[in-house]
DNA sequence: CCTCGCTCGGGTGTATACAATGTATACGGT
DNA sequence: ACCGTATACATTGTATACACCCGAGCGAGG
């Protein structure tokens, strides 16, 4: 645990990590007024970092700009959750179709390696499950040759809904396997080279009627 | 021109608008370094909202900060443009399909009207032309119970590359009336309800083969 | 009693000064 | 001649101070 590097990333990045992950965590409840003073004074930095943190939220939806007031915490009703997962899933099924066919014998067998890791991660380790999580999906749309759509995608991942999603709605030992077998499922999948049938799989596993509400 | 109402939005709206206008008008040329403070001296503001506007493109991905150099304009290819497009075709299509049925008499009035007005437009008014575009497809997907999806692509709309592809792609008389009658096609489509009918309608309408290349 | 206007305070927008970091260059050793 | 190192420079990150705006609360007048 000892820090011998120390976090040289800029301090706007830190608090708004710290602000969303307090959010997402409820720690923060929505309604709540962001002001950048007091933000500025609990983390012993100034107002600027917090500035372009809070333009951050704001710009992600997590918070508004209320003028006279401050950055008031939206609320992130399970609806809301459901729009993002869904908007997600539509692209990533797109990506898919896109990638399919495209993936060179060694990114299968990365793939492949990536599940095996995956289950064997400790399924308390929420953190390291969405990080692996997140890896197998950035590699399956891999090949896709729309560059936009990627990083579009790797930027809802990294969103903080996604995390939410995954924090909240999907925890335990039962969950990660499903989820493996899921991978599992999509790497058969792709062996058929047929978009239809990637999507299909896709569609199954995203099926958000077993895992939200 | 008598500006009797001074602009009063903030300064990093008006930089980041000015400069990313330029930026797709090819006044800025890709490969530019975008310098904070030269930045500021030529539009005789400070730093402060320079930056806002530099991250702003940063996270639109038409800038990336380069260590030490300062912001670089990234290049902009044909192929950039189209894959912009292709991730609003089809976030466009599962709104278009989630708001059919939805529309309300009076909605769908509004919707007619758009398209006759949007005939009368200057033909050179390549600014109105956008708006009301814009407006149009905003209202189409206005019913659409996803508020996320809907928020989401009313910030594509606004995306720089977008107003790329309408200003540089578009243009003509010709290409007014083309739009029009598309418009018109996909108000037929929405008299079916079949949200199957929609989404080829539209698909046809976004086929890139003529407009783009 | 209601309404209009004014003052006051909280909050963000903007400007400027300072600190930290990474790059390019020049110089000396090999 | 080349490579490693140290130094100077360019640029962003951060902190602080000032200016503007908006809303709330209070008081005077109808």
């Amino acid at each position: 645990m000892a820090p011998t590097a120390k976090d040289t990333r800029p301090l706007a990045v830190r608090v708004y990590e710290q602000i969303s992950s307090d959010i997402i965590a409820g720690t923060i409840e929505a309604g709540t007024a962001l002001v950048q003073e007091q933000v500025a004074a609990q983390y012993g930095v100034s107002r600027t970092p917090v500035r372009d943190a809070l333009t951050q939220l704001t710009l992600e939806g997590l918070a508004t700009l209320v003028p006279g007031r401050g950055y008031i915490v939206n609320t992130l009703s399970p609806q809301d959750v459901k729009d993002v997962y869904e908007v997600r899933y539509t692209l990533e099924s797109l990506a898919a179709r896109q990638a399919c066919g495209l993936h060179s014998p060694q990114q299968l067998v990365r793939l492949r390696g990536m599940v095996d890791e995956f289950e064997t991660v400790d399924p308390a380790d929420a953190e390291e499950l969405f990080r692996m999580g997140a890896a197998f999906h950035a590699a399956l749309i891999d090949p896709c040759p729309n560059t936009y759509l990627r990083n579009t995608l790797a930027a809802m991942w990294d969103h903080p809904i996604a995390r939410r999603i995954t924090m909240t709605y999907r925890q335990g030992p039962e969950h990660q396997s499903k989820v493996a077998r899921d991978h599992r499922r999509i790497l058969e999948a792709l062996k058929t080279d047929d978009p239809d049938t990637i999507a299909e799989v896709l569609r199954y596993c995203h099926n958000p009627n077993d895992t939200l509400d």
